[in-house]
DNA sequence: TCTAATTTGTGCGTATGTATG
DNA sequence: GCATACATACGCACAAATTAG
């Protein structure tokens, strides 16, 4: 039981390596109060260190309270109240609007003695590493949002396993993490599914689809249920004045070509959720109050960033599908 | 494993030289990402230079975030993307749907070569403090959004002061650092004399608005044009159900309060634009379409974005009002 | 607890060559 | 030709952090 561990090559001090691992291991209950903490030479031999070196880490535990020492005989734990400098790194794809819920849930929930910074790799596999590389062993946990980026495995695995968790998207290669996700592809068809009635009004659907920065799953979904219940449909990178026709329904994930989409219908004249239908993706507020009200399917991203907080805060290590809402308004 | 060559006979300066050749070291793998580089005793001693010499190179590697410095340790690689030519430190007030066409805007016309960090202080001035401290000498470019905080400028002032932006809100104590800023007082000033006619029609205005978080200066421009038009005002912290009232102009600078009073409205019965007004600070794509159109008084982000870009690409050291715009629409 | 070695961080002074007007 | 600014390079001193003995 040495608890300790040190990277000599690591640019972290070693006085502070050994003091995060006593904290990881009074955290983590191995040490509990009243333990005695391994002794000054037994871990200045182990890995070869100088005697000061480990004095001065223990001094620093000793000032905070933690530890206590008794002359001839050794460290105790004296407390458990180690209010670590808690840090969180959390990855973002990109920022738009429901960040913002997303966000502002998970730090609430946090409470307010956690630090997060934000950081946002938008979709670039070499910023995606590049974050990671450049702030190993900086932060306490490790927040990620991988969304549809491939071969990232590689830079999370360099992080402490014990210290990830996955938000939104996850992969099977991902699956040995935590996480709170999207379960995308069951979310689009359900939801859809239980519109089938008001989706039979259009002639078929039109969906507004860019591969590199949306989950697949959206796509998948309504695949599946397109297939299954003999609706056709097609796939457009973006949306296409020209292409407009009557009796379609369109699928749209942003927040531009929902607002074209509108835009295009209301010119023609056309009534919206009669000669043409809309989907968007994800709620948000002012949906509600557009012409009537758009139908949407969406996560809840106040519950993501929760739940999220909650199991950091209470060292779950689950996986998480989060709650998913189809919202029918005016516009179906 | 020395890893520097110089050759002295070069026109190349010496300080350069360095650069390269930690830069080839770490194209060829020879150094990689977590590797410490030699200190600057050995590469000086070594190659018979200046310390200073040394210390010039491993500062312009370090504001690239190819090498990141640990005081008492040494230095170490965190990047290998060494086309980076620069990085911006990016401190925003809180994350909000605004901040997207901003951050957006910026980031495009940058250029891709320029990598960008964004943080968020709050509005607390403890963690605007820390977040500047512990980053210091680390980019290329701060740009800053002090909101309203005072007593912020003594952190600013720690910064070089050539690398320093001002951004979206300026004070008389921070006039001498280049900044693309707003004219509350006389963008709401303006906006509200140009719509009087408009606002005649309504018994008094009451403005949503919160001291904590919220630029004084459109408090001030309200106040300045209530006066000279003889319209009564209340300035609310929150919008009340209780208050509602007909007859009443809604001044109101978030989104939230914006749909609580549009809510009510609806509830109530009433034809939005006649029995009640409603004016929204900040333009967003979806507020053209709710209820008809809500009038905004509103800055150009994306112009504020770019404005900003290009003054850091040219060096340009200028003190620029962002355009606004008032866009009357049905809700007035 | 003290001393020592090594490291980065910062400030100041000096000198030289080059470009600019 | 002269003055000025800027980039490059060197030297020195002291502060603060890390680590060793």
């Amino acid at each position: 039981m040495s608890f300790v561990t040190i990277d000599t090559a690591s640019k972290i001090p070693k006085y502070k390596q050994i003091i995060s691992s006593i904290e990881e291991a009074i955290a983590s209950e191995e040490l509990r109060i009243g333990d005695q903490v391994p002794s000054l030479n037994s871990i200045k031999d182990q890995h070869s260190l100088s005697r000061d070196t480990v004095l001065l880490a223990f001094n620093d535990l000793r000032t905070r309270g933690i530890i206590q020492s008794v002359v001839g005989k050794g460290y105790y734990v004296a407390s458990t109240n180690i209010q670590l400098n808690e840090k969180v790194f959390l990855l973002f794809d990109e920022l738009n609007s429901f960040k913002e819920d997303l966000y502002y849930s998970f730090l609430d929930n946090l409470g307010d003695k956690i630090q997060v910074d934000i950081f946002f790799h938008h979709f670039n596999p070499d910023v995606f590493n590049q974050l990671i590389e450049s702030n190993l062993g900086q932060y306490t946990y490790y927040v990620i949002m991988p969304a549809n980026l491939q071969d990232v495995i590689m830079s999370i695995e360099r992080l402490p396993q014990e210290k990830v968790f996955i938000l939104d998207q996850t992969t099977p290669e991902l699956s040995a993490f935590p996480s709170v996700y999207q379960n995308f592809s069951r979310n689009v068809y359900e939801g859809l599914k239980i519109s089938l009635a008001l989706i039979r009004k259009y002639k078929s659907i039109t969906i507004v689809f860019s591969r590199e920065k949306q989950p697949l799953g959206i796509l998948k979904g309504l695949q599946e249920f397109c297939e299954e219940s003999g609706i056709s449909y097609s796939v457009e990178n973006t949306f296409d004045d020209e292409k407009f026709e009557v009796g379609e329904l369109y699928f749209l994930l942003d927040e531009r070509s929902l607002i074209q989409v509108i835009k295009k219908i209301k010119e023609a004249g056309l009534v919206i959720g009669m000669e043409v239908g809309v989907i968007s993706y994800n709620d948000s507020l002012l949906k509600e109050m557009v012409e009537g009200g758009i139908t949407t399917i969406s996560t809840d991203f106040s519950f993501m960033g929760k739940r999220l907080a909650e199991m950091i805060l209470n060292k779950e290590r689950l996986q998480i599908e989060n709650p998913n809402q189809l919202v029918i308004r005016n516009s179906l």
